[in-house]
DNA sequence: CGCCGTTTTGACAGGTATCAATACCGGTGG
DNA sequence: CCACCGGTATTGATACCTGTCAAAACGGCG
């Protein structure tokens, strides 16, 4: 495993840096050490959209082609664990062991996305925004539980307006008008741009159209 | 490979048939040797949406994982290269040119599900009518070049109308207002539910909001 | 403190879902 | 071969939701 070491080497990325451009070549790869970087893909219409998020400990990069189909960019202040393709390739080889497990996670991978493609489908608006903000909670939560205290159920997004709006497969308009409807219910508090208050997990997750249990499969992944 | 023939069998299936059920031990994967195969998921709601179609050669089940999240379903009468799958997975183990093909496969997958949520979420319901379309016919046109002569454009959709619906995010009768208009503006010719007849394939294209390379692409998948 | 980008609010038009009714097609049995 | 039947597909009317354009409020940063 020190062979990782030799080819791996720490980069960072400011917010709002492309990390990898759609139709670029693909020569660099690894895992998220710090900081969300956001998967999107820009129509000819000039409209983008995005179609996947990715979290420290989550891997990012194309392997076994040419060019990326997808741009990877920094949506916030990003730290990798980079490697080049090529080489992580040639250490895939070496250690099938290891390609295994890259196979198990994409997989689950591919479920989530076709979970989430089913979501933000056939639902509202609406129940896009509550499954969202559910799930971000959740992880929110499962971040502070290492802190040990109860927490007071805030959740943090770092992403503005705009790039949930294109997650969600909505406009920034319609985005805010269905959070500021959830305030007003006494659902969620608004804290800032970026935070919120939990204040009725339960209002929440019937807002969302899904059970409690799918929401909690989703937010694990 | 030999040993693959000891562990596969054939199976039919009649055309709305649940291979594999949403939630269900995950004990069957295999090929697909002839039919298609709707991969779908019901919400809590009760309206499932399709996620994918599975078509001759593609592999279908979820390998290394206890339940499927999915359903499988016959949407014509189908043919299947079936296996058990922890027969498959010992195989896999034994033959890691074999897994490494498998990772190569799923990844090209897991870009073609990202591009096909971009393209359901971004777009109107014409935009991602003509979208299908235009995918099916450059399918079938494939299909008839084995033919060898000039086929006379037949584009051949073996799915109802409600299992289009849920594949594109709508209900049945906007999608059939929206044929019944590209039939109205002489891009297609209804020859009936099933078939269509590809008049002006530039209008289709200029209806999708897609370039023309970008259409090839994800009819290649 | 003032600027500029982001977020929110407002008004309005267009697209889509829904409910309901009609037309169509394929299969069955006489 | 034809009539019947049942499910599928189409058409119609309407209400709601959402996108768009525009303006105002907010918040962060220099």
């Amino acid at each position: 495993m020190a062979q990782l070491n030799r080819i791996s080497h720490v980069r960072k990325f400011v917010r709002g840096t492309v990390i990898q451009g759609q139709g670029e070549v693909s020569d660099i790869v690894g895992n998220i050490v710090e900081g969300v970087v956001k998967l999107s893909s820009a129509s000819a219409s000039g409209d983008d959209h995005i179609v996947g998020l990715l979290f420290p400990s989550d891997f990012f990069g194309r392997l076994f082609a040419e060019e990326s189909q997808f741009s990877y960019e920094a949506v916030t202040d990003v730290t990798l664990c980079a490697m080049n393709r090529s080489g992580f390739e040639r250490f895939l080889a070496d250690h099938p062991t290891v390609e295994h497990e890259m196979l198990k996670a994409k997989l689950d991978e591919l479920d989530a996305v076709r979970e989430w493609a089913a979501i933000t489908n056939g639902h509202t608006t609406m129940q896009r925004v509550a499954t969202l903000l559910y799930v971000f909670s959740r992880r929110s939560r499962n971040q502070h539980r290492e802190g040990g205290d109860a927490s007071p159920s805030v959740v943090h997004i770092p992403l503005s307006r705009r790039d949930i709006a294109d997650y969600l497969g909505t406009t920034p308009e319609t985005l805010s008008r269905n959070i500021q409807t959830l305030a007003r219910a006494k659902v969620i508090r608004i804290i800032n741009a970026k935070h919120f208050e939990l204040i009725d997990a339960n209002a929440l997750i019937s807002h969302s159209g899904e059970t409690r249990e799918d929401l909690n499969r989703i937010a694990s992944y």
